[in-house]
DNA sequence: TTTACATATACGATTTTTCATATATGATTT
DNA sequence: AAATCATATATGAAAAATCGTATATGTAAA
């Protein structure tokens, strides 16, 4: 699998935003999630949720697939092993961080 | 040592521009530096080193240490280990992003 | 083929960040 | 104590990011 190249200092302007941060870990966390998952944990809009996936996908952070009308998003499974490092350190060091997207998570995940 | 709280919002904000991810990075990686001697590693004004130094103080990423007329600045020994663990992986799958940074400063560590 | 649902994008307005320049401070040298 | 050097801060302008709202697209179901 070919590896994308990402400047270190372009995956620190994805992260440098709550709703990008929240939403890669999220990913990093869960596996695959559509944007209405998103829209459930995060408690916000749809079109600011999607405006943010717009800027990880140009990033090449994240890559979609569409399953029907869901949109469903990835980490990129081609990211170089020190960005998804990166995410998990971050990810396994900060539980607070994440608590309450997570657990407006779970409801979420069983209501397709 | 007690170790600072950091948010990862707040860190990756710091990370999210060049002049002051370059600088943690050359922190990391050599140690203590003087404003004189990242001015002349990164090429940049006086005042904007400066200024970036003061976002990462106030972040606590960084101390500050006055030696006589030049004030070095270190990396917060008591920054918790996640965040240097974040900064060397990034430093050590970056090489080429800090190289020149690197070669110009090796000049300047020799010019006190 | 109309309707409804999930998602994407366009557009101004607002906020935040960055920058250049000028000036201030604190330590050393004369 | 004046002059000089290293560094810090203030200020206003420019650039970039974010947001709310409106609207467009694509899929599926009726």
């Amino acid at each position: 699998m070919n590896q994308i190249d990402i400047s270190p200092l372009a995956l620190f302007k994805c992260l440098a935003q709550d709703t990008r941060l929240k939403t890669l870990l999220l990913l990093s966390e869960k596996g695959p999630l559509c944007v209405c998952d998103l829209t459930e944990s995060l408690k916000l809009s749809q079109p600011k949720i999607s405006r943010h996936l717009a800027d990880l996908r140009a990033c090449q952070l994240v890559t979609d697939e569409r399953r029907g009308k869901w949109v469903y998003y990835h980490l990129n499974p081609a990211l170089p092993h020190w960005v998804t490092s990166v995410l998990n350190t971050t990810l396994n060091n900060n539980s607070e961080y994440l608590g309450e997207a997570l657990s407006q998570l779970c409801c979420a995940t069983t209501c397709d």
